[in-house]
DNA sequence: TCCGTCATGTAAATGGTTACATGATTCG
DNA sequence: CGAATCATGTAACCATTTACATGACGGA
């Protein structure tokens, strides 16, 4: 799967929950996709073009007062939407900030390092209260809902990503301290 | 900090461990650091030249037979390493392609996100192996190696990570097929 | 000698962010 | 009216991968 049709299936799968438009596009995967998926204005609205173009989604005229455009899932659309679901899933190359600093956590000190797993432990606990914020409400809708198990499934891998995170956290702080107090001595 | 400076980062601490030509870099990294970063020879080379350029790296002679070029790290490219690992961590947007189809998996339906999931266990189990491994080299190497305990607190990180992954996806799995049960009916 | 690995590099294409420009709508 | 937010788009820039070209070295 060619990179760029990685945002057209977020863009297609977004368009299945409800019409949108690309601003609104934005602000749903930010706001229930954020943990885990991103897309920036620069992707979205070259992507809405191309896929309007190619007839998998269409304006959603007759909402009444508005000027701006709704985009709609058409049934092309969707068969597509599928069809890149079942590609095989690229994964961007690894990047990890944090542990590229600590595998080499020599050269920077015990001290700093402690500091950005301090750090690491706070955006876990972050990350855990929004999960469960998200949680309440995914268990509040509607239960006839088919897309509610789906959400609860991806809101549970953030839920023990998050935990491991913090007890590695825990795990390595006590760690770092004994280190520090052995190099004090 | 730029972008390209992650690259930087990374090249300048993997020097600490021991002088490598750009294409021992390279396994070094994929081999090490692999379950967390990744670097292409299209960054590394470029990435050498600039370093070099900047006395940060320089070229240590006296290998005997080798005509390849072998970099080591200079004292002012030590003391850039440490600003470096001083600056903000700047971490690449997330794009988790397994869990953009399970938030959307009723489109892509159970059957086919429990492939996925199935998939995602082999992998986390693929992972917990090689981490093992690593540890077990970590383990052995001179305790008074300052490497050390930094090495295995990165291998902690994966072993949680990985773990919390499995868990996940055994109780995925069983959500999964009580779906797929409840979609038969 | 031939193959596999070690080794160095470059060019093109890609994918993506960021910053900017612009204007409509809504609400106090 | 004015501010905030909604909304659409584009252009420049950046990092990165990929594919390719090239060749040395060691051992079967």
């Amino acid at each position: 799967m060619s990179r760029s049709s990685q945002t057209d299936l977020a863009v297609l799968a977004a368009l299945t929950v409800a019409p949108l438009t690309g601003y609104a596009l934005r602000a749903a995967i930010k706001s229930h996709l954020g943990a885990f998926w991103s897309e920036s204005f620069g992707q979205i609205y070259p992507a809405l073009s191309r896929l309007s173009e190619a007839g998998l989604i269409e304006l959603d005229e007759g909402q009444g007062r508005r000027a701006s455009s709704v985009y709609r899932l058409t049934p092309t659309g969707r068969s597509r939407l599928v069809e890149l679901m079942r590609e095989p899933i690229t994964s961007t190359p690894p990047r990890n900030g944090l542990l590229l600093r600590l595998f080499f956590g020599d050269a920077l000190g015990a001290i700093a390092c402690r500091g950005l797993v301090a750090e690491a432990r706070v955006d876990a606990e972050r990350m855990l209260d929004s999960l469960a914020e998200a949680r309440r409400d995914a268990e509040s809708v509607d239960p006839g809902n088919p897309h509610a198990p789906y959400w609860l499934i991806t809101i549970s891998a953030g839920e023990h990503s998050a935990r491991a995170a913090m007890h590695w956290c825990d795990e390595t702080l006590t760690a770092l301290d004994r280190l520090i107090r052995s190099e004090a001595t």
